[in-house]
DNA sequence: CTCCTATCTTGACGGTGTCAGGATAGGATG
DNA sequence: CATCCTATCCTGACACCGTCAAGATAGGAG
């Protein structure tokens, strides 16, 4: 049984986790600092010393979850075809696979005007997910913005519509053949 | 100057335009049911018989944006060549403007839970779109659900993405340029 | 041992959504 | 025309929320 002694050790962690964990039960419309607070077991105002406010710890929690998803996306061209279009290929499955695993926390990445975009530390987090995917795009043969835009848009579409349960023939598909299918629609973007 | 009779008349629509105005002014993360009914200059309980809660107002807006989004559609394809390829783009390039002249009702439609899509009133309004889009899709020679989900997140991608600033090069493009450029990424995405 | 600073708590404030109960208007019924 | 009746709107209350100010505590620096 933990004892809870008057300083946590490491709160901001565990503030970061329970407001992830109360982000994915009851999602960012009902998003509360209290709750968070409580299920970290602190009091209320506990966390405006680590995150100012509660605009401040979505912040912090958007540019972890932009770290995890460019993570994702290189697990995934780790285990693909070194050969540069299918390495894109596979960012776009990594794209796609983070939205529909993590619903809450992409939805927070980009559907929320909630986090602060001027935080260096989200803004580097988020430029960093992008720069990979443009210099992914140009290793491919892209060249233009269009390319880009062609290709970010698909994954992006793709991986919106599916993590709000809006492509019902998809979603229901195996994961293999879900991947094989949203790898061939992938390519049809790639000039 | 207009006095206030104890009985408004027509509140329910008053409501719904002061939804949408102040939804525009400070984004849906700020959207509140006082605010609301003080821009519509009643009581801040008033909204409740018309539409039971806050959600409820959101889910009668966001039914009524559907119907707009498909007639933006609409307009697009009723300027356009007449055949059936250039009609499925004609849409997309509709899609894609909805978003980007009203990114706020966009993102309630996409990017919100607070709609309550169990309301027959927006479950309908949301799948005349959904039919729409695969009735084009099926005119200009998609047969299978990959072709649908191809085009269908081309355009809901480019949508968000543009919608969310975060396709500068794009956004910065005269609107003509944009379409002719956003027709061609479309392009890619039929078989 | 003492102080000092970061950390956390308690208490308060205005704002919010929702519910209960009361006031009013305007049409329907007699 | 008089009466009722129901939809419409208001007032007041409640719990919850985010934020701020002030106090308590811990653990290291000197």
């Amino acid at each position: 049984m933990d004892d809870k002694p008057y300083h946590h050790g490491d709160l901001r962690s565990a503030l970061l986790a329970a407001a992830e964990a109360e982000l994915a039960d009851n999602g960012i419309e009902a998003f509360s600092l209290r709750q968070v607070a409580k299920r970290a077991g602190v009091s209320h105002a506990a966390p405006a010393h680590h995150f100012g406010d509660a605009n401040g710890l979505l912040t912090a929690l958007a540019a972890e979850a932009y770290r995890q998803f460019l993570a994702v996306q290189a697990a995934r061209e780790a285990a693909a075809d070194p050969a540069p279009r299918a390495q894109l290929v596979a960012a776009g499955l990594g794209y796609i696979d983070f939205a529909m695993s993590r619903p809450t926390l992409f939805r927070l990445m980009f559907g929320s005007r909630r986090p602060d975009y001027t935080d260096p530390a989200l803004q580097g987090a988020a430029e960093a997910a992008y720069l990979h995917l443009a210099a992914q795009v140009k290793a491919a043969g892209g060249q233009t913005a269009a390319d880009e835009a062609a290709i970010w848009a698909q994954a992006h579409g793709l991986a919106d519509l599916l993590s709000a349960g809006r492509l019902k023939a998809l979603a229901s598909l195996d994961p293999s053949q879900r991947d094989a299918l949203l790898a061939s629609i992938l390519e049809r973007s790639l000039a």
